[in-house]
DNA sequence: AACAATTTATCACAGCCGTGATAGAAAGGG
DNA sequence: CCCTTTCTATCACGGCTGTGATAAATTGTT
C-alpha cells in the first residue's frame, strides 16, 4: 500500500477547519479555498479528501449532528437507570442534558453556532433538509423522553399536555440558543442557564 | 422639475424584490441583479437609488423591522388602554398581540423568515448588526411590557421573576417562529398558536 | 425647440467561486 | 530500483459578485 495517512483524520481536520470559518465568518464564506487556507491545506488536497463543495458541507453538519448526538448520549449513559429516583433529581439530571444544547461554554458556544447556521442554510439548501429535518425530530424526541421520566418520577404538575410541553421545551431551548448566539450581549450565559431551570422548576408541582 | 418618479415608492418595490428573493432563495442570494430581475428593473436602476448593496440590504432590514414594529403599534393603539380589563382578558389581548410575531399566515411567514435570515445575517454582517440589536431590545421590552399589564390585571401567578419570564416568553416566541419558519413540517401554525397559548395560560393563576 | 435633471441601460474590471484536468512529489511494496 | 497508488499542487475555464464609468433615453421646465 502507498503513502500511509490516515483519511478520516484529515478529512477531521477539514472539517474542524470549516467549523472555525464558520464560526468566524458564517457559514456562507466557508468555500473550498477559504477551509483549505484554515487547514493550512491546498484547495487540491481538500478535494483530494470531498468530492466536491456538497460533500463537504453535507458531511461536516453531519459531523456536528453527531458530536452533539454523541454527547448526549454519553450523559445519558453516564446517568444510566434513573427508575427510582426523585422528582427533584431527575429535573436536575434534565437540566444538565438540556444544556448541552445551549452555548454556555466556548464548545458548546462554536457548536450551537455552526448549527444555527446550519439549520437556516437548510432552508433553501436541499443538501442539508434532511439532516435538518432529522435533526429537529431526533431534538423533540429527546426531550419528550426526558418530560415522560420526570412525569415518572412525579416531578411534573398533573394536568400537562404532555405534546404541548414538549414543543413549549423545545422551542424554549431553540429560542434560548438562538439569542444566545447571535445577541449574546442581550443574552448571557448565566440569564440562558437560569431560565432553562426556571422552566423546569415551574413544570414542577406547585409546592416544591 | 425634471422626470416624474416616485423615489420613495421605487425604494419600495426594490426592497419588496429583495424579500421575496430573500424568502425564496434565502438572503445571501438576494444579490443586485438577482433583486433588479425580481423587480423586473435593471441593476443601473436600482443602482440609482441605492447607493450599494449595503444600503440596500441595510434598509430593507431596517423596513422589514418598522412594518412589523408599526403593526405591532397598531393593534396596541386599536386595544387603547387596558385598565381595569379582567385577567383573562389581557391574556387573550396578549396572545392576539404576540401572535404577530409567528409566522400564522403567508403574510407573517414571509416578514418571520427574512428577520431570521437578517438576524443570523448580523452575526457576522457589521451592517446590521446595530439594527438587530435594537431589535432583540424592542421586542424584549415589549414582552416585559405585556407581562407587566397582565401582572396589574390579575393574570400572573404571584412569585414570579418579571425579567425571567420576560427572557422565557420572548426565547419561547423566538423559538417557535425559528423552527415554524425553518421546519414547518416539524411545528405547523396550529401547533405553534397553541404552545404560546399555553405558555399565557401556565403563567396565570392555578385555578382559573 | 432647447435645455437640464432624472432615470434607464451597458460595458468593463477585478475579485471571488466551484470544478475539470493534469502534472509532480511522496511513499511503500515488489 | 521500479512501479503503483496516494497525495499535493497548479492551471484554466465559465460563472457569479459588487462597482466605477459612461452613454442613452425620458421627462418636465423654460
Amino acid at each position: 500500500m502507498p503513502k500511509q495517512v490516515d483519511r478520516e483524520a484529515r478529512r477531521r481536520e477539514v472539517v474542524d477547519a470549516l467549523f472555525r470559518v464558520a464560526v468566524r465568518d458564517g457559514l456562507q464564506r466557508a468555500s473550498l479555498r477559504a477551509v483549505a487556507d484554515e487547514a493550512q491545506l491546498n484547495i487540491g488536497s481538500v478535494r483530494h479528501y470531498f468530492a466536491g463543495q456538497e460533500e463537504l458541507i453535507r458531511f461536516a453538519m453531519r459531523s456536528m449532528v453527531d458530536r452533539v448526538g454523541d454527547r448526549l448520549q454519553r450523559r445519558i449513559d453516564e446517568i444510566g437507570e434513573l427508575d427510582g429516583l426523585s422528582g427533584p433529581r431527575v429535573r436536575r439530571f434534565a437540566v444538565e442534558l438540556l444544556s448541552e444544547l445551549l452555548p454556555l461554554d466556548d464548545r458548546r458556544r462554536a457548536e450551537v453556532t455552526v448549527l444555527v447556521d446550519f439549520s437556516t442554510a437548510a432552508r433553501t439548501d436541499p443538501a442539508l433538509d434532511g439532516l435538518a429535518h432529522e435533526t429537529a425530530v431526533a431534538t423533540r424526541a429527546l426531550v419528550r423522553r426526558i418530560l415522560t421520566r420526570l412525569d415518572s418520577a412525579g416531578g411534573l404538575r398533573p394536568g400537562l399536555h404532555i405534546e404541548t410541553e414538549t414543543e413549549r421545551l423545545t422551542s424554549l431551548l431553540d429560542g434560548l440558543a438562538f439569542t444566545a448566539v447571535l445577541r449574546p450581549e442581550v443574552l448571557d450565559d448565566r440569564t440562558c442557564a437560569t431560565v432553562l431551570r426556571a422552566h423546569l422548576d415551574d413544570l414542577g408541582p406547585a409546592a416544591d
